[in-house]
DNA sequence: CTGCATCCCGTCGGATACTG
DNA sequence: CAGTATCCGACGGGATGCAG
């Protein structure tokens, strides 16, 4: 595995520098404030799992197969704090309550895919490298 | 914040059901099995400062401003493991260690780079949401 | 300068049982 | 069906001290 050799590339990021020049602290980082409450173990999932129509509890519950119902209503709370998805409750006997992606959760999947899609193609590769690395 | 109402819209994400569709497990799953190890508290931080040049231990660790040395040693060990960054010891004295992006690790950026710009973007309005959300 | 070892505590997250 | 409450083990991650 070579390292890196030649100049940068194109600025896909802007440096901590920059980051910091804008007013970045410890504290006050886009980076960390905003990631940092979808980098669980199973937000990610849940927003694809809603990505192309609400579901109810129970549906999402199947969808994810083995999540337990704790950690659902807990990560719901959370990425419907974070304004990710609404929770509509219909007053039915018994009760069914909808969840589904606002606008805003919407316009986070194209960003998220583009790491699912760096993921899944490069799973091979960095499995091999897991197993270069513990063999030595 | 209101609820999705159309249809999906372009098919940013594969379903849960697609990925199942193509020998998905709850083990197996690129999502999981990549994500997971880079979804910690300095990974993405740290790739961000190699991303334009290499960076010995005490660099990164001024860069990064507040990690512990503990936490910089144990994340750099994982990114390389994982393929994401290669490692170079200098025998100097005192010995120098050089960190830098592998092509895999610089593969991810752009990836990574979609992420923080959509966190950068709606930051002010998460805010917003977190502060709604409370008060209820 | 770089890194490991230890201690220690807070949070994450699973299992289970109980409610409207 | 859709949660809440409790218990508890595992892990993340900071502080400190030691070593090559």
């Amino acid at each position: 595995m070579p390292r890196q050799t030649k100049a940068p590339p194109d600025p896909f990021l802007k440096s901590l520098d920059d980051i910091r020049a804008e007013g970045f602290s410890p504290d006050n980082c886009p980076i960390r404030d905003v990631m940092s409450h979808i980098n669980d173990k199973w937000s990610v999932l849940i927003l694809i799992a809603l990505q192309d129509r609400p579901h109810r509890f129970g549906e999402l519950r199947r969808a994810l197969a083995d999540i337990s119902q704790r950690m659902l209503t807990q990560t719901l709370k959370g990425l419907q704090r974070e304004g990710l998805l609404s929770r509509t409750v219909f007053p039915t006997t018994p009760p069914a309550v909808e969840y589904a992606l606002t606008p805003l959760g919407l316009s986070l999947l194209p960003a998220l895919g583009a790491v699912i899609r760096w993921a899944e193609a490069n799973q091979a590769t960095i499995h091999a490298a897991r197993a270069a690395f513990d063999e030595a």
